[in-house]
DNA sequence: GCCAACGTTGGC
DNA sequence: GCCAACGTTGGC
C-alpha cells in the first residue's frame, strides 16, 4: 500500500463535504498538472491519503482511501487528465499544520513543502507513519 | 528546440 | 495584496 496527500482549497472541496458525500465515494478531479498526474495513475485502490486543506487552514484534517484506480477525468476535454474515486475514512483528532510540519524535522523534506504548489503528492511510509501519531490516529 | 513572458497556485 | 515557484505558451 502507498500513500499518498491530497490538497484542496476548502472553499471549493472541503473535507466536510467528502464526509458529507459518505461511502459512495466521489471523483478527486480537476487536476490539471502532469506531476499531480503521475501520482494519480500510481495510486491503487486501498492506498490512503491525508486530506489537507490549503489556504484557509493549511493543515491536514482527515483521511480518505482511494475506491476507484486512475480513469479519465470528464472535465478535461483533451482526454489527457485522470482522476480517481475517494471516500472518507477518518477525521483527524488533532489536525496538522503546515507550520508544524515545517517544524518537524523528520517532515520536512516532504513533497508538500518542497512543491507547494502540487495538488497530489506522494507521502513516506514513515512520514506516514510520523504525521498519523501526530493527528492521533491509528496508523 | 530554446527561452522570455505570462498565468496560476499557495504561503505569508 | 504581494511574491516566489513552477508550468505553459508563443516568438524566433
Amino acid at each position: 500500500m502507498s500513500y499518498l496527500l491530497v490538497k484542496s482549497e476548502p472553499g471549493s472541496w472541503s473535507w466536510d463535504q467528502q464526509v458529507a458525500a459518505g461511502a459512495k465515494g466521489t471523483a478527486w478531479t480537476g487536476v490539471r498538472n502532469h506531476t499531480a498526474k503521475q501520482n494519480l495513475m500510481k495510486m491503487k485502490k486501498g492506498d490512503r491519503a491525508f486530506f489537507y486543506h490549503s489556504g484557509e487552514g493549511k493543515e491536514i484534517v482527515g483521511v480518505a482511501e482511494i475506491v476507484k484506480e486512475a480513469y479519465p477525468d470528464p472535465s478535461d476535454a483533451e482526454g489527457k487528465f485522470v482522476q480517481v474515486d475517494v471516500i472518507p475514512v477518518e477525521p483527524v483528532k488533532t489536525p496538522v499544520t503546515l507550520a508544524t510540519i515545517k517544524g518537524t524535522p523528520a517532515l520536512k523534506s516532504m513533497k508538500l513543502v518542497k512543491l507547494s504548489r502540487l495538488s497530489v503528492s506522494p507521502v513516506s511510509a514513515d512520514e506516514w507513519r510520523t504525521i498519523a501519531k501526530m493527528t492521533g490516529i491509528k496508523a
